[in-house]
DNA sequence: CTAAATCATATCATTTATATAGGAATAAAA
DNA sequence: TTTTATTCCTATATAAATGATATGATTTAG
């Protein structure tokens, strides 16, 4: 279960996604679009510039913005920019490692080797989709090469709402 | 990341694989062996035994074995049986379900379009790595049929101890 | 200088996770 | 039938993580 902190970052992300090129967004803005409390926002604006996310500036006529493009952000990149623990067990995490004290040798370990796997494949799985997955798709068949003036994007794609999937827990 | 719950829960599903066919195998003598405090592993075993994983005999020469054979054993079925919650967000889960408060309308969510297809993709992850996985691989190949009689299982294969995989925090 | 914004740090409140405790129920054996 | 060994049920305590708020300092355009 990803917690709430990750689920408002990434509502912040693809805000500022989808307003690349249009200048510094404020946090206030995008708390009250997102309904998102607002100091609790900032707080997560300032993980994510630390973690080169996003772009701020101070001061009158300051905001935030994408530093990267939006298919170069991953949900693996936000969640450790977010420095949420998404390791499957403590002891194979590199940046909050935890002995497991009920384990005498981790290289024997049929519970860590078991999780080994979970972890690269979920950690391939998180780092394949990208904030581009959401954004609308440019159809670059028809339209040549788009012109450089901003304009308002093109309005989201409405990703198909039914897919029956059969939910975990 | 999963809990000591869910781990614990694995090390006590691994320890009766192994002894399958041996009889019931006390709580205390698994918390020994896999240093999990008593007391909390008797809760765990409890779930499981709801969760229909493994079945139990009370009274003395009691103890617990497993209900069905480890590879019909997925890490999923283990959480489903832990009841921990490992839906990406409150709104997708259906055990659990809790709306979002920030979000007007589900259907056109494009957080929750995102996180609909982890959740998909670790499903089907989770359902595919069983307790069988970590158990000796029987070789059909010399041993025939081997025979009824009980006996110490083969030793445990050393499963490779290096594998260079990418934490993910 | 002032207004509008980010930035830094601390603190509080709530929930969840972990563990422990006491004893009831069950079943075998003496 | 009594004893003994075990699971089973319910409650409670302790610790940690999460979510949110508060106060004010800092930055920068006008
Ligand atoms: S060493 Fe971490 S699970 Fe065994
Ligand atoms: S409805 Fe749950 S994330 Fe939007």
């Amino acid at each position: 279960m990803f917690t709430h902190r990750a689920k408002y970052a990434i509502k912040a992300l693809v805000h500022l996604a989808r307003r690349v090129g249009q200048g510094p967004v404020h946090a206030q803005t995008i708390a009250d679009d997102e309904q998102i409390p607002e100091r609790f926002l900032e707080l997560i604006l300032v993980q994510l510039r630390i973690g080169g996310l996003v772009r701020s500036r101070a001061g009158r006529g300051g905001g935030h913005f994408l530093e990267g493009s939006p298919e170069d952000i991953s949900l693996l990149s936000v969640i450790r920019a977010i420095d949420e623990q998404i390791d499957p067990l403590p002891c194979l995490s590199t940046t909050a490692y935890v002995r497991c004290r009920d384990c005498d040798d981790e290289a024997t370990c049929t519970t860590r080797h078991l999780f080994i796997k979970i972890q690269e494949q979920q950690s391939a799985l998180l780092s394949h989709v990208t904030l581009a997955s959401v954004m609308p798709k440019p159809r670059m068949a028809a339209t040549p090469a788009a012109s450089p003036k901003l304009r308002t994007p093109t309005h989201p794609v409405l990703v198909n709402a039914n897919s029956q999937h059969s939910p975990t827990t």
